[in-house]
RNA sequence: GCGCCCAUAGCUCAGCUGGAUAGAGCAUCGGCCUUCUAAGCCGAGGGUCGCAGGUUCGAGUCCUGCUGGGCGCGCCA
């Protein structure tokens, strides 16, 4: 065991115990085989008279044994208590119908509080992920236009899984792929045109924008705006930055006439979809748009470790450290063609205006009987359009193809719950590839396993004002983005306040639930919006310890805890054994909302603490043996509470904020 | 039509691999600031865990069917 690195927790050494006692067991007769420390469940038992733990265990063995649970049980207590070396235990007992409850001794509890100062900052962390190579991929939002607060969930929650994961022992690499390929760029990249064309109307727009006018344009579109084309404000907006750019300026000027309809058409073949495209203009749209993406994510503190672009896959970009050059699209269409994975044949498609289309397109054939059940596809679907050019699915192919090439054992994916029929269609592709990689020789073709990925939907977020939605029209272009979401909620007097509010109320809903949104209540400081109610048990924890060290009481390393002895007390020491179990639960179950839960009920367990002894049992005092013993307490909860929430991406304030006015107490009346 | 997700207090939601008498916040009502932060604490009321079966020592949790809501089923991404 690396018990030098990682902490070994309260929980975890009863569980040894326990394991150890199962050991005897088998040892006797009792039982045909030990259990391991990792089979013995511990329950905090909801009434005090159950004890501070308690194990089902003998249930687990009762069968393999041959006895029933409560016999078993009995005759395991003796084995348990001979297992305690370190006298942990106090009293246990037989209850129900064969659990067996655990009373801690002092030793035992305040061990946890040790426990916490010992570690240092890296309690909490564990080896629950092996090592795990992970590659975790969120966000991946199209750099067409702002985040919305869609968007900001996914992102919240792929960067906290993030750091829980890494808290949890896995190696992650997180990333974001740009979809700088097909119509919607293209469509970017005709509206940016129309804008660049029209100083007049641009000049107009920027005017209103300015002004804080909606993004409706009462001054009207350029002619000959496409109907479909992309209708905010900060088209026109990026086109006034690009019209400034000398380098791009320049490129246009050596393709002569930048604003020419003749320049106008020559695109790159993926790029285009029979609309016009513009390779310069287009390219500086999605790039102008995916800085703008960057600095709204760096404002939630999310920064990825790679930005994978499409265009690398179709061979338009460099791919990878290699630099190499290379059309990974084409490849795997072509590849999964030899092997009767993929399929040309005249189709039915239509365009959007209801014409059939002319061609063979290729169709990956997702449906094959070979295809393990839960990633078979209903239908085939197109890789290949008519005339020659991927569609998005091709993309992910390769794409898909180059993670797994990287050497990652397992990929995650956070996407919008919108895309759930897309998911187990990319499983089958994965699937697909692996038998084409075995039949290719490929020694490491077992890699490419459905199973390997992971997909975590999002479900859909509802802005409200005050309990009402907030109107969003889509086809105006008239939306509320994530950028004003964090700005509407920061308060006065500190710049984070938003993007902790933001944070933590992502994470307080499991991923697969809907999320209710309201401005209102998140920019109020109440319990409302939980992330004030932990930081400022934070804050408070902080002000104790400072004052103790402005009185000439400060902790002393290695603290005597025997001035631990309230019930209040043990309580708070169980809650801190338990931090590292949610954290490994967190990961395990890609469940951050575990973790701001945890630190929920933390909070609630100090406040009371706090608030019912501050009359007859303060922290401070004059007794030197119970201040040492309770500074310790609270120095290790302030220790926990900073770290659950920097695994959250909250700051963990050292005092709090004056209130604003508004929400400062009310004023007597008068 | 087929597929996926959801359904727990008036509202918004937790409930860890099935465990003992199902929890929290908000809202409602009643208390608590001379002393480490009242952005807090203490208390009260509030439930057929959508419905009906099944699995077992035990089901909010697992299985089947049904009802109600969301989403998906493109040569869009």
């Amino acid at each position: 065991m690396s018990s030098a690195v990682f902490a070994v927790s309260l929980p975890q050494r009863l569980r040894q115990l326990l394991a150890t006692a199962t050991v005897a067991a088998a040892e006797q007769g009792l039982l045909p085989r030990a259990a391991s420390a990792s089979e013995v469940a511990l329950d905090r038992p909801k009434q005090a008279a159950h004890g501070d733990l308690a194990t089902n265990l003998c249930f687990s063995l009762a069968k393999s044994a041959g006895k029933n649970p409560r016999a078993l049980a009995e005759a395991m207590l003796p084995l348990i208590r001979a297992a305690d070396s370190e006298g942990l235990l106090a009293n246990l007992e037989v209850a129900g119908p064969g659990f067996v409850n655990l009373h801690l001794s002092a030793l035992g509890w305040r061990s946890a509080v040790r426990d916490v100062l010992q570690a240092g900052n890296r309690y909490g962390q564990t080896q629950a992920g092996q090592g795990e190579k992970v590659l975790l991929e969120f966000v991946s939002a199209n750099p067409t236009g702002p985040m919305h607060v869609g968007h900001g969930r996914g992102a919240v929650l792929g960067d906290a899984l993030a750091r829980i994961l890494r808290a949890a022992g896995y190696v992650v690499s997180t990333e974001y792929y740009i979809n700088n390929v097909g119509n919607q760029v293209a469509k970017l990249g005709e509206s940016t045109w129309h804008w660049l064309r029209d100083d007049g109307k641009r000049q107009a727009a920027l005017e209103q924008w300015n002004q804080g006018e909606p993004v409706a344009f009462p001054a009207g579109f350029p002619e000959g705006f496409p109907e479909d084309g992309y209708r905010g404000a900060y088209i026109a907006q990026i086109a006034q930055e690009l019209r400034q750019d000398a380098e791009l300026a320049g490129v246009c000027r050596a393709q002569s006439a930048w604003f020419s309809d003749a320049s106008w058409g020559q695109a790159e073949p993926q790029n285009s979809s029979g609309r016009a495209d513009n390779r310069a203009i287009t390219v500086a749209a999605w790039r102008a748009n995916l800085a703008r993406i960057e600095q709204d994510l760096a404002v939630l503190d999310i920064r990825f470790d790679r930005w994978f672009s499409e265009r690398s896959l179709h061979g338009l970009d460099p791919i990878g450290e290699s630099q190499e050059m290379r059309n990974a699209v084409a490849d795997c269409a072509r590849r999964l063609q030899q092997r009767d994975w993929a399929y040309e044949e005249e189709g039915a498609g239509q365009d959007d205006d209801g014409n059939t289309l002319q061609g063979k397109a290729v169709f990956f054939r997702g449906t094959r009987e070979d295809v393990p059940k839960p990633f078979r596809d209903t239908k085939d679907r197109v890789i290949l359009r008519g005339d020659g050019r991927p569609t998005y699915f091709a993309a992910d192919i390769a794409y898909h193809d180059d993670k797994l090439g990287r050497g990652f054992d397992h990929l995650i994916n956070v996407l919008g719950a919108d895309h759930h029929g897309y998911v187990s269609r990319l499983k089958g592709v994965i699937h697909a590839l692996g038998d084409l990689r075995r039949s290719e020789g490929d020694p490491k073709a077992d890699r490419w396993s459905g199973d390997r990925l992971e997909v975590i939907l999002i479900q859909m977020v509802a802005l409200l004002r005050d309990g009402k939605p907030v109107p969003m029209g889509k086809r105006s272009g008239e939306f509320v983005t994530l950028r004003d979401v964090v700005d509407e909620v920061t308060t006065a007097g500190n710049p984070h306040s938003g993007r902790d509010a933001v944070r933590f109320v992502f994470l307080t809903r499991k991923a697969d639930a809907q999320l209710d949104f309201d401005l209102e209540v998140v920019r109020r400081s109440s319990m409302d919006n939980p992330v004030y109610y932990v930081q400022y048990g934070h804050a408070r924890l902080a002000s104790i310890l400072a004052r103790a060290a402005a009185e000439g009481k400060p902790l002393r390393d290695g603290a005597d805890l025997s001035g631990l002895e309230l019930d209040d007390e043990r309580e708070l020491a169980l809650v801190l054994a338990e931090f590292p179990e949610v954290v490994a639960r967190a990961a395990k179950g890609r469940e951050p909302h575990q973790l701001a839960y945890y630190l929920m009920d933390a909070c609630r367990a100090f406040h009371g603490y706090y608030s019912r002894h501050k009359h007859d049992a303060r922290v401070i005092s004059d007794d030197d043996r119970t201040t040492q013993g309770r500074l310790a307490l609270v120095a290790a909860l302030k220790q926990v509470i900073a770290a659950g929430l920097g695994l959250l991406g909250v700051s963990a304030p050292e005092r709090m904020a004056e209130l604003p006015e508004e929400q400062a107490e009310e004023p007597a009346n008068g």
